[in-house]
DNA sequence: AATGAATGAGTCTTCATTCAT
DNA sequence: GATGAATGAAGACTCATTCAT
């Protein structure tokens, strides 16, 4: 169904989705097709091209992303440590997302089945790394892989707010959050983990 | 400067800005101005006369906001336990954004001097805040005031992905952050906190 | 439900219709509604204020020329000559048309409910016409309200392929029509009526 | 001027043509070169390469058609009963647009010398066959070759009108015009035939 | 010679903002 | 003061046409 592309098409595809992600990053999801284009260095033709929607062109940058972050997770899940495992993951995680948060995105393409479905994959993986954790006292109890889920944009959210900051500020904040999640020192949560 | 406004002006300020938090609150940021003086109940041209620019009505929102955070937060600054103190006055900025979050509009008004001055002063009271809890030893030492006021939104932000959610699964991740700033288990965090 | 316009906005709104017309007229169903904004000297936003579509901007102009013509042709119900009343019904509608065909937008607006409710009003008055006529013997037998309602513009179109010709030289193309359309000389026809 | 085309280059230009036809016939002249080209199953380049405007390919249709229609008339001319080669003419002639309207294309192709100069041609083939019957008295005196060539596309133009018709409804019309056109019961014409 | 990728002008439509009533 | 009509800039998207492969 999807036969490989001439190489200049891929390259320009490689260069929009870069370009999107950028302009993404740096207005958030009206980001114009125009500006996306001229930032690729293409047309605007072009983009239409490679995905027919505007919408499309965000479900692409998001699979790319929750792709490589369910390679990572499933690596991960044969590390030593378990604990150590989960937060590198969550590292990787707010390293892609370090220029600026993208999980927007996610949300915009809520309607896209690929994406719901790739979605879901990563959720087994996160279910699979947070069980892990929990069962070799690296989290504590009452954690499951959907509050990992929806915690894991967390950091970089908390530091796109801080204007002039390093780009790895997310790292604190990943940390902070982090020893939340540890058996020392838990106090109990009000609510059930929610379900997606 | 400011003067007193006629009844019925005032009356329409106030649907205003309630209209328009609302609206935001279920289209972000793109709500458009048309749909918000419908929910009013009032006409279109009624906005600009009370905002003359869609930024200056966010920005009112986020004032008002911000203002009842101050007032709460600067009450609790007299409470005994400092670190329920602490607790409470997220649990109140949490309460304010439940609908959906708002925390957008905080970014959207980056511009307004006016809000810029107030955000300052609600900073100076979260300082209090956290410095008390540190001196009493409910929060851990490296926490600074700034680090709460970035965290300050985002249980609500975290839980904002989870569709289908009770409406205040936001408490659920506030107790995991505010754990992880309790001095119990605490490991040491890379990169200082960041000034604003 | 609909109330009466400003005094600009319905002057606006007739020198839409009537510069979309003729747009239309010039430059088919392809008119763009910049030109037909420009030509009514009026905004392009403006357009959309007043149809919130192009769609519903082609109904309206259909619209206004069915009724035109229901009304015309109720008043003919009552003319003493029927055969005299269907020519004249036939002239008017052809009339109307008379800068270009404009028989496409019947066409165009074919998904629009209220266009579809009073074409079949008007074939409803075109069956009452053409019914007086067959029994007095004005037509022929063997030709029906929709056998008129479908050659109604056929005047116009035949005339339209005259390129410099008087522009009311689709009373040639009547008159032949409607000799015709007369019990002298008439062969029998293939094909029954359709109905629509 | 026109070199022989090669075998397979040959084909494509039928294909092509072909394939224009249906898509112009189902969706009128908009119809994109590239659903065209998809369905003559050729790249949208080839297209090009044999006709190099979307007008170009038109007048190319129009040309086919016309030929064939003059050769036709050519051969009609020679028939023993003017009137019956008459009628005949015509029933070719809608017959070559029975699929759907395609007259709008002679429209579209009015630049094109090519198509002009056939056309050309094709008139006094009309004139030939009208003055025939004329004389012969098959068809009323006032009657012209042009009110004929005007003439010709009105039955399909009427016929399509009626969506689920059965593809020939036009014989009906045709039948409706041509005892239009005989001597018995006709009245005089307003207006003189116009001339091309 | 054929292909389909790239292009940009042009289309409809939305919306903040201004202004006449 | 309130209203909503008017406006035009800007956005997503389409398509004939050109050009590298």
């Amino acid at each position: 169904m999807t036969r490989p592309l001439r190489a200049d098409a891929a390259r320009n595809r490689r260069l929009l989705l870069a370009a999107a992600a950028d302009e993404f990053a740096e207005r958030g999801l009206d980001a114009s097709i125009a500006d996306i284009a001229r930032r690729a260095g293409i047309g605007k033709g072009t983009v239409f091209r490679h995905f027919a929607t505007k919408e499309d062109l965000i479900a692409a940058i998001v699979l790319d992303r929750v792709e490589v972050l369910i390679e990572t997770g499933d690596h991960l899940l044969e590390a030593e440590d378990s604990g150590e495992a989960l937060l590198e993951f969550l590292s990787v995680a707010a390293e892609q997302r370090q220029q600026r948060d993208l999980s927007f995105l996610q949300g915009a393409s809520g309607g896209n089945a690929e994406v719901s479905r790739v979605q879901a994959r990563l959720q087994e993986t996160i279910d699979a790394l947070v069980g892990r954790a929990r069962d070799q006292g690296a989290v504590r109890d009452d954690v499951t892989g959907t509050d990992l889920f929806l915690l894991m944009c967390a950091p970089n959210y908390v530091a796109g707010y801080a204007p002039g900051a390093p780009p790895d500020l997310w790292r604190r904040y990943l940390a902070i959050i982090f020893d939340g999640l540890r058996p020392q020192g838990a106090h109990p949560l009000p609510h059930p983990a929610p379900r997606l």
